[in-house]
DNA sequence: CAGTGAGCGAGCTTCCGCTTGACTT
């Protein structure tokens, strides 16, 4: 018999507030989300007004029936799930699962996991807001409705198991348009001016040692120009025009939400979004952190003291300057609160090395956002030209007065600047004072394309647009490159020339050619050709879902509902009437989306060549397929090349292939690239090529070399080479030890067996087993099912879902032995 | 495994947001 039974969300919430409020309260948690939409098809009742089907989760079942024997037993049940609309809900489906009463069922929130907090919450309870509820099942049926109308047609338009979705189809959309405004951008280039002075001591007129290093605001346009005000320094006396000194400061950023952490640690210690979460729910389990994801910059009132007395007894009182940080973002639910340590007053935590690396960036961030202002002096010279009054040199100067909050943390910025102007201490100098020139540079330099999105910079990006949630930025990134929408660049950057020319201290004017690497960009977000076929298609038919703003604006709805200003169901009829009317005329009106493209004519041929999603992929097509003429040529197109960037010439590249390089053995050798990538052939032996490889490029020799490693691969792998049914049967050693292999049938030997000397009917017997009773392979994974399974096999009885009059068809067997 | 790109049809795929482990190969 227990008191009180207390239902959280998280299992490590739990355990803390355990503690907090003594015996006469067990606290349990749900585990997230206990029940959601069937997914039995829709889940969704269209012909009773958006009735939602509810099932518990498969996965939460036990949990589920845990939680109602314990209700069941309690004198009185309290949901304490998260202050948010997903956290309300949870809290309606568990009174709804656990039959507990909607009505007298105690409600109670708390955003913070502090005694206190929760101590005042159990004095506070209150009932489920059911339009709070009611918001959070707008969002849901509004997603599976995007979700599930759009996912078929792109089904049956573009290419089987694709997904469209509120969330992924926009961040998809984002990384197109990124590309696109990289493919379009037109590079300039300009000259940039640096000049290095000494001054000059105005009582001895001694030239001192110290270096003065300014710059022209101005840029030049062309050669000429900058050749043109070099020349112009060359008789001219250079001095000190004007002195200004301003006061300037910078602020601390506010503590970590999930979003900033996930760029800070990108950026700091170069971690993946999901490594973060990662490593950082392991320091939360440990009782290291707060929660991770949040939204929430706001930080416990004993937090703050705690953080403050640390600040103080470290750095002293000048250091301390306590404050509370309102949140930007508008989408924000701050459920829970900032991302801080548990304990500020523990400088390290962590089991190994990167949660350690976390720990570390999360407490300096933490303490740094309660610290005062850093306080600069900025100095800005004016340095006349006597020969050249329209132009005038400026150096800037920073000087650090109080580090304030730097003593411990600087925020890291995502563009890493070019040639960052370096600030920093300036010689002592005086108005009037002369300088004596040192070299005077003209550098050229190249407008740059806007950067590719790194996965930490579309979280931002994201949640900048409130669309997503911190419980949902990593997965969203994992999805769309799941689906090969995006992939991570890997381009090596190519030579580019630039003109240097520096006039000397002599007036000797010095003009070089000189190169540097440009285009270089690894791990950031690029759309694959797919991916932008299945944006284009989306974006021509479904612009509303396509806006950027379509999130906002259903939000706003939600929010409506949640006041109470606005029903649900009549809110979900106004979006999903237009919506699925858009559906069918998709379905009936557009046309199949290939992406094609004309890129021109075959100088062979004078067929025409088209760029063009195939059913495996982008291709290059020549010719076009009719009914009686020959039969199009094909090529698969290369990782790298786009459809919609591919040139005529590299096109023509890709027929290079087969290619044959000499002669083994009285048989060709050939090059080609295959299903599985490029390979070498010999007669009928096939050889991939190694990883980065290319196969245009490969010579005789090399593929000889490749032949002949490769074969002795193999033999040292041979065990036995013996013979059945006419085939070839082999034991090898594998990876799992040695197997049978025999007519695409692997079967790996029991441990007791000696491979050398295996007889071969013992062999026959293991396989005539494995084929009475081959292993069923199960797991969600398991997209790549076997197609070899001739044998009928004994499939697992169907998870879910199969209907009976489906299984019945099923159960009748078509026997395909051979 | 290895020169696919036609068409038909059955049966499958799919969303977003809450939470953690249990699983591969």
């Amino acid at each position: 018999m227990i008191k009180n039974l207390v239902i959280v969300e998280s299992p490590a919430k739990a355990k803390t507030i355990e503690k907090f409020l003594g015996e006469d309260f067990v606290v349990k948690s749900s585990y997230g989300h206990i029940r959601d939409l069937s997914d039995n098809g829709l889940g969704i009742d269209l012909n009773n007004n958006f009735e939602p089907d509810y099932q518990i989760s498969a996965d939460k079942e036990k949990v589920v029936a845990e939680l109602k024997k314990l209700s069941k037993d309690a004198q009185e049940v309290w949901l304490a799930t998260d202050e948010d609309r997903e956290g309300e809900a949870i809290s309606w489906h568990l009174a709804k699962a656990l039959g507990l009463n909607i009505d007298s069922t105690k409600r109670i929130v708390f955003h913070e996991i502090t005694k206190p907090a929760i101590l005042k919450a159990i004095q506070n309870p209150r009932k489920i807001d059911q339009n709070l509820v009611n918001a959070q099942q707008a969002r849901r049926v509004l997603d599976r409705l995007v979700g599930f109308e759009l996912s078929p047609v792109l089904w049956k338009k573009v290419k089987p198991s694709l997904s469209a979705g509120r969330v992924q189809s926009v961040a998809v959309k984002l990384i197109v348009e990124r590309e696109r405004e990289i493919n379009s951008f037109n590079t300039a280039s300009s000259f940039k001016v640096t000049a290095d002075f000494h001054p000059i001591d105005e009582k001895t007129n001694q030239i001192q040692a110290a270096v003065l290093k300014a710059e022209l605001p101005e840029r030049f346009k062309t050669q000429e120009q900058a050749e043109e005000f070099l020349k112009s320094c060359i008789d001219s006396n250079f001095k000190i025009l004007d002195i200004e000194v301003k006061p300037g400061y910078k602020s601390p950023s506010a503590p970590f939400t999930t979003s900033t952490l996930q760029q800070e640690a990108s950026r700091k210690l170069g971690y993946s979004v999901t490594r973060t979460m990662q490593v950082a729910q392991k320091l939360y389990e440990a009782g290291h952190i707060t929660y991770m994801r949040t939204d929430s910059v706001n930080l416990s009132e004993t937090a703050v003291e705690d953080i403050k007395k640390q600040v103080i007894s470290h750095y002293g009182p000048n250091y301390s300057n306590p404050k509370k940080y309102a949140n930007k973002n508008e989408s924000a639910q701050e459920a829970h609160e900032a991302i801080r340590p548990t304990y500020i007053s523990i400088p390290s935590a962590g089991e190994d090395d990167s949660e350690k690396r976390l720990y570390d960036l999360i407490w300096k961030r933490t303490i740094a956002s309660q610290m005062s202002n850093a306080i600069l002096e900025k100095t800005n010279v004016k340095i006349e030209i006597s020969k050249n009054k329209n132009h005038q040199f400026q150096a800037f100067g920073e000087v650090l007065k109080f580090d304030g909050f730097l003593k411990v943390y600087l925020e890291s910025k995502d563009d890493e600047t070019e040639d960052e102007d370096v600030k920093g201490m300036l010689p002592p100098l005086s108005v009037g004072q002369n300088l004596d020139k040192m070299d005077i540079q003209a550098i050229e330099r190249f407008s740059r394309p806007p950067a590719r999105y790194s996965e930490a910079a579309l979280v931002k990006k994201l949640e900048e647009l409130g669309i997503g949630r911190p419980s949902t930025y990593a997965p969203t990134i994992t999805t769309v490159q799941k689906r090969q929408y995006v992939e991570k660049s890997e381009l090596e950057g190519h030579e580019r020339k630039f003109q240097a020319l520096t006039l000397k201290k002599n007036n000797q004017l010095d003009v070089q050619t000189q190169t540097e690497i440009t285009g270089k960009d690894k791990g950031k977000l690029v759309p694959t050709n797919i991916g932008m076929v299945v944006n284009d298609f989306l974006d021509a038919n479904f612009s509303q879902i396509m806006d950027y703003n379509f999130t906002a604006s259903v939000e706003k709805q939600f929010d409506n509902i949640a006041d109470g200003t606005q029903v649900w169901k009549e809110m979900i009829g106004s979006f999903y009437l237009p919506f699925h009317q858009t559906v069918d005329d998709t379905l009936k009106n557009s046309e199949r989306a290939k992406g094609e493209r004309l890129l021109g004519v075959d100088p062979k041929s004078g067929d025409n060549i088209y760029a063009k999603m195939g059913r495996y992929g982008a291709m290059i097509q020549i010719g076009e397929l009719t009914d009686d003429g020959p039969k199009p040529k094909y090529a698969k197109i290369r990782s790298g090349q786009f459809l919609e960037t591919i040139t005529l010439e590299d096109a023509l590249e890709l027929f290079k292939l087969p290619k044959e390089l000499g002669e083994m053995e009285d048989q060709k050798i050939l090059v080609n690239i295959g299903r599985f990538g490029p390979y070498v052939q010999v007669g009928k032996e096939f050889f991939s090529l190694p990883k980065g490889e290319d196969p245009y490029e490969l010579k005789l020799d090399r593929a000889l070399e490749i032949i002949l490693e490769k074969r002795e691969d193999k033999l040292s792998k041979l065990i036995q080479d013996l013979e059945f049914d006419g085939k070839p049967l082999q034991i090898l050693k594998g990876r799992f030890g040695p197997y049978i292999s025999w007519n695409k049938l692997n079967v790996t030997l029991p441990k007791d067996v000696d491979p050398n000397t295996i007889s071969l009917e013992e062999c026959v017997k293991l396989i005539d087993a494995k084929k009475a009773n081959p292993t069923v392979k199960k797991g969600k994974f398991g997209k790549a099912a076997p197609k070899t399974d001739d044998a009928a096999a004994p499939k697992k009885a169907a998870p879910k879902k199969t209907t009976t009059k489906k299984a019945t068809t099923k159960a009748s067997p078509k026997p395909k032995k051979k």
